[in-house]
DNA sequence: AGAACAAATGCACATGTGTTCATATATTGA
DNA sequence: TCAATATATGAACACATGTGCATTTGTTCT
């Protein structure tokens, strides 16, 4: 295992980067906020943030496989929740960031 | 202005999507932890993470147009520095999470 | 001016990504 | 079972992105 000088390997970097890169998108973005509310099913959110339900659904995907997002069925709707600490402080952050200018 | 439940736009977050793609590339991690270590020239920090002086350039372009790194020419060489106090908490965060991972 | 070195740039290429459309797969209620 | 509703999925498309190659630009030294 080669380790760089601040001791990650390149491929824990890879992993890193695309942890960040789920947040690179602002469909992503706008779901995990408007999940910050509390959970919601797809159609709920496609409406909110004005998004087709199709393009919603296969972001929603990205975020379960992620981590960040967990999704419960309930009769013929599925809700989706926050699944990571993280989120709220990243989001946070980055928006701070962007106050900042 | 349109303004969704949270405060921001759509344009808003589409700008903030676009500071984090910046940490969605392995190579730009590698590049802004090595200049954690203080100001270094392309080549230096092309053979530190073992990657094309091009490759690097381009990334470093990128860096630089984003305000996360900034560059001082010194003869020959041009040299990189961090350039955003929001650099080293973001990457930490990241770090964190995934060794909670 | 010419050689040597460092860095930046334009191009081409392969790969990745987000969206939409159409369709499939639940689930519910009549 | 059939219709209606909600969600998931696959394919196709346009577009963005990272890299390497070749070349240019800038700088120093002789």
């Amino acid at each position: 295992m080669k380790k760089g000088s601040s001791g990650l390997t390149v491929e824990e970097y890879s992993h890193l980067a695309d942890f960040f890169k789920i947040f690179g998108d602002g469909t992503r973005l706008r779901i995990l906020v408007s999940l910050q509310e509390g959970e919601q099913s797809v159609n709920s959110i496609a409406d909110k943030i004005e998004m087709n339900q199709s393009a919603v659904s296969h972001q929603l995907r990205i975020l379960k496989h992620s981590g960040l997002v967990r999704s419960r069925r309930e009769g013929k709707r599925t809700f989706y929740s926050l699944d990571d600490h993280h989120i709220e402080l990243i989001l946070k952050l980055g928006i701070e960031h962007k106050q900042e200018g």
